[in-house]
RNA sequence: GCGGUUGUGGUGAAGCGGUUAACACUCUGGAUUGUGGCUCCAGCACUCGCGGGUUCGAUCCCCGUCAAUCGCCCCA
């Protein structure tokens, strides 16, 4: 028989871990809620030219994408990002047209890049992402950035650092690269082997290598600034003086690129200084592209989103220690002595009834096991039915703190219950202290 | 796509070219036949990721493969 395992780069979300999921999920929910975002929910897949756009040459985009066809004509793309999709569906549905703009929206979900998995990086991963689109503005970027970095800083993370930068306008930014082509022209073949491919595909990155950084061809490398527009530069500032009021620490990091073509003017990142982060420190990115609405049919509408790499924040909330677990205790155990027959399955089902969690005995088995059972379940309170009770139509019920133990009529066990979880009034006989 | 490291039960891990693969935790049963959490005893890997090779013999050596992990690249 062969064994299977899950696909490379893949994971198994298991019981004892989903309820961290869980917990980021809720605290998403809240923190879009009160800032006034909606969920969308946009297909796993899409038509690859929704992804595949002209001029992008991301490793994404280019050789990173699980494309695929069913009939030979169609080309179908797992989609690697939240961006395109959104977008889509905003024109698609014009979106533009019947509601107050900006159109807030956000999506959580799974996306698909085959790339050689290490830790922060697998072929099937986790965004939360948020888009804001149609309204250009400094202080929706700023906001953009605040909701993103309260979500981290919800999750009791600290150990974070802001980074922004400016592209400029479409302008701007065509204007500096061909500047930078023209400086690293004579240049290109004394870099190493990455910045030969990088002057290709995009010559911004070369300002950024480990290996050449030292070469004084970049030390003397044209400025992004003196390239950017007076508009520009005046939306910049308005950016960063939003987010001082916000109290939001950033740095300005000027080799700042993003991986996606589409960006314009702002562009962030959130970067975990946590030594165990490893190589993929990136916990969030995002930025403003202005071209990409109308790419997509639609007016020219200017968004600003960003998406957040989920097992990055759990690693590193792992890292910092922080708990985000949510630790299940059921509130009772039914315990079986003897021929009861269905009796416990019976009580358990009334007390489910109730809303309490229960969990029950199936099998005949020693008190001392089914007591481990109770110890594992962490069960507050503990019914036994037993075949002595039972010829009185009674079950016994303890509690486990006090270790108070009683009997009761079988029909009033709902009520004897009630009272191990609540606040007894004076003179109450239930026996719980 | 490139380079390095690793791969022994549910978990953490010893181990060695040679008849029964330590130890700890967990788990199961018992001492204690209707009241646990302590203690004690017993049990729990036809097998050392998978495939092939070398050898009289391999968990241990070699090759391949798969996977994880670290760095590069890239990105969330």
């Amino acid at each position: 028989m062969k064994k299977y395992q899950n696909a490379r780069g893949t994971v198994d979300l298991l019981p004892n871990e989903i309820g961290k999921w869980q917990t980021i999920r809720k605290l998403i929910d809240d923190m879009c809620f009160v800032y006034g975002y909606k969920e969308i929910q946009t297909p796993m897949f899409e038509d690859t030219g929704v992804f595949k756009r002209e001029h992008d040459t991301s490793d994404m985009v280019t050789k990173e994408m699980y494309t695929f066809s069913k009939n030979g004509v169609d080309s179908l793309t797992l989609r690697p990002e939240g961006t395109a999709g959104v977008v889509r569906s905003f024109v698609q549905h014009k979106m533009y047209g019947n509601q107050e703009l900006p159109a807030k929206l956000y999506y959580v979900g799974p996306m698909f890049r085959y790339e050689r998995p290490q830790k922060g990086r697998q072929r099937q991963f986790h965004q939360f992402g948020v888009e804001n689109i149609g309204l250009k503005s400094p202080l929706v970027d700023a906001e953009t950035i605040a909701l993103g970095y309260s979500v981290v800083k919800a999750l009791g993370l600290s150990h974070v650092k802001v980074l922004i930068n400016t592209l400029g306008d479409e302008t701007s930014r065509k204007n500096y690269d061909i500047a930078l082509r023209e400086h690293f022209k004579e240049e290109q073949h004394n870099l190493c082997s990455d910045c030969k491919r990088r002057y290709e595909v995009n010559p911004l990155r070369i300002l950024d290598c480990k290996i050449d950084h030292e070469k004084e061809s970049i030390k003397h490398a044209p400025k992004m600034d003196d390239y950017l527009t007076e508009e520009s530069k005046q939306y910049f500032n308005e950016v960063k003086q939003a987010l001082d009021a916000l109290d939001i620490p950033y740095e300005v990091e000027p080799s700042l690129v993003r991986g996606l073509d589409y960006y314009t003017h702002t562009v962030f990142e959130v970067v975990s200084t946590h030594p165990e982060s490893g190589a993929q420190a990136t916990i969030f990115g995002g930025g403003r592209y202005d071209g990409m609405v109308e790419y997509f049919g639609g007016p020219s509408l200017s968004g600003v989103g960003f998406a957040i790499g989920m097992e990055r924040l759990l690693i590193l909330a792992e890292a910092e220690q922080v708990d985000l677990n949510k630790h299940v205790e059921a509130d009772v155990y039914v315990m079986s002595l003897g021929e009861v027959g269905n009796v416990p399955l019976v009580v358990t089902s009334q007390l489910r009834a109730n809303g309490y969690y229960t969990e029950y005995n199936i099998e005949p088995r020693s008190l001392k096991a089914q007591f481990k059972s109770v110890d594992r379940f962490k069960a507050k309170v503990v019914v036994i039915v037993g075949q002595d009770e039972l010829k009185e139509h009674k079950v016994s019920v303890k509690d486990i703190a006090s270790q108070k133990q009683l009997q009761c009529d079988i029909d009033e066990l709902i009520h004897y219950v009630d009272h191990f979880f609540e606040e007894c009034h004076e003179g109450c006989q239930c026996g719980k202290e």
